[in-house]
DNA sequence: TATAAACACGAAAACGTTTGCGTAACATAT
DNA sequence: ATATGTTACGCAAACGTTTTCGTGTTTATA
């Protein structure tokens, strides 16, 4: 690559110093109109830009926040990254994503290169593995220093910063209470295994509907998938049964969508049968047959305020306490939970 | 935001220089063993970690690579950005990832940011609008200067560098050639605008397999997507017509999951009467009814490969000559196109 | 003509590192 | 006693920028 074209080079080319130079390309009055002129089109006809690196470790800012998600082929953390990404461009921020992939220890090597001057602050969504064994040092570390840090979705409520989360039981209530209004009795609730917090959340919201409903919780319709498992062959085991639920609440998209090609496998008719509806953030609901009901997610929104959390931390705008926004997903009704007396 | 701890303070501390202390962290030999252990021991209880950006302007080298797609809600670039990123971390770099968001404006901005000093290198799908409008200026501008850059996806052919890409043609012959296996006469394509060069790619091995296979192309029935336009009104044009197509070839997921829809709504049995298979990166086609048949576009092993191309052109190893990979994708036949004779 | 103001520029510090070289103090060998 | 070697550290440059302050020269004012 060849070399880029800094002050010294043009402060040698015209005999002059570094800081004229510096002054020249911004217009100050200290230099001479002539000499002003001939540094500007020289740096032009070069097309010098100064070196952010320089810039940055000068004015101690990096103008940029780092975000580490679990993985992000998952529609929802994209659709989140795509809110920090806008929100971040138009306040003159760049973004530097990292993968956790779900591991505890590649978390922590994302914090370590990220927190060492790298960015101005953090947008994280905790693994999997770091939720699982409840190690939250390097998170302690960081709020420790008053390091900015934003915390979204997958959230841990002992960690003392801002955080963004959706109103994950007032959803499965929404959902629930549909399910019930449809007219459904016998509703099988399908979430992850407790330490994801999304899961949990929403299995709370499950209950408290049922329980607003008078409907008494069967603790043998509540299902927790392992995603170390075979998904459908879990699945199979809820409705592949003599006497299946009547409906079914899933906490995400994926899980909904194999519970009805399962339902209609096994020849159960959706909704008359069994009604389906999940959380979702992508566009398979959209396209099943018959598309399925869900609660929506708002993943942009969702990254857009985390992003406007971070900012204001880092510019010392907004209120000095820590914030904590809900973000209150919709109910989209489709033909899984259409019936049409 | 707490300080960090420098060298300098470090070296204060203990009434030492500042090379002291970076020589005494560096377990060099040049220090006595004392000394040595006292700074590390103090350096480790304030938890140093040396500032990135100083080393980066120092060595002149970020170990960042910048990525800029035109969105991110992409099923296809989101295992893209995984392949690079997982490629990239296992080489000691980071990644940057900036939307160009389809516009040209974007693109070119985004241009500027990364390449003045902030990355080694640069990713890059080319932006809708850019295509469009053929403007490639900020691309020669960062060729001339032999900055390490790698194409994918969207590439233009002029441009001298670094690509990956996947086979159209092959694909969309393969696509085409096993509608006509089975039995398919009259098969329409969906595809999008020719500025689009995936698009008009997928158009030529279409063109390519029915030539090969002595059927006379009927013009009436290739259709240009406009993607400003309703997509679904646009798709009804093709299907709702008296003597609809008894196949369809789509360039994407999404067009070939609502011609789905917009058949069955029209009565149409899949695939009797109509077979329909897309290119696909997502997993919508798994979950329609019935599922679709595709060509799958290994984003992720695309990442890895670009990835490795941009490490490779940053660290000189590898050929001098640039490289143009092609990734051939697979056809994966499910019940879409699944006639049971 | 002396004095003050205006002009045009340079020197140097600062941001935080690394590293080649210089050098005191002391030890060992001849 | 002299020469040589080792130990343990400091100095200073370099990466590229911005910015404060200083200063020599010219121009305007009294």
């Amino acid at each position: 690559m060849k070399q880029r074209i800094t002050l010294k080079k043009i402060a040698k080319e015209f005999g002059v110093s570094i800081s004229t130079v510096s002054k020249a390309l911004k217009d100050s009055h200290e230099i001479s109109e002539e000499t002003r002129g001939r540094i500007k089109a020289f740096a032009d006809f070069y097309n010098y830009k100064p070196n952010s690196l320089a810039l940055q470790l000068r004015s101690q800012k990096t103008k940029v926040i780092g975000v580490i998600i679990p993985e992000i082929v998952h529609h929802f953390f994209s659709t989140v990254i795509d809110g920090i990404e806008r929100y971040a461009i138009e306040k003159g921020y760049n973004v530097m994503v990292c993968l956790s992939n779900e591991s505890y220890e590649k978390e922590v090597s994302n914090f370590n290169l990220l927190t060492n001057g790298s960015v101005d602050g953090l947008i994280v969504s905790i693994a999997r593995e770091t939720q699982e064994n409840q190690q939250f040092k390097h998170y302690e570390g960081l709020i420790k220093d008053d390091f900015p840090l934003v915390l979204f979705d997958r959230i841990n409520d002992d960690l003392n910063c801002d955080k963004v989360i959706i109103d994950d039981i007032g959803g499965a209530y929404k959902a629930t209470n549909h399910l019930i209004e449809i007219g459904s009795k016998r509703i099988a609730l399908l979430t992850t295994q407790d330490f994801i917090t999304v899961g949990s959340l929403r299995k709370e919201g499950y209950l408290y509907a049922l329980k607003s409903n008078g409907i008494e919780v069967d603790e043998s319709l509540i299902y927790k998938i392992d995603d170390n498992q075979n998904l459908y062959d879990q699945i199979e085991k809820v409705i592949n049964v003599p006497n299946p639920p009547d409906a079914i609440l899933a906490v995400n998209e994926i899980y909904a969508a194999n519970a009805l090609i399962c339902a209609k496998e096994r020849g159960l008719v959706i909704p008359t049968d069994i009604a389906i509806i999940g959380f979702t953030s992508g566009l398979i609901s959209e396209f099943t047959s018959p598309p399925l009901s869900c609660i929506v997610q708002h993943g942009y929104l969702m990254g857009q305020q985390a992003a406007e959390l971070l900012i204001n931390r880092i510019e010392h705008t907004g209120p000095k306490e820590f914030q904590k926004e809900v973000i209150s997903p919709n109910l989209k009704i489709r033909k899984s939970t259409l019936l049409d007396h």
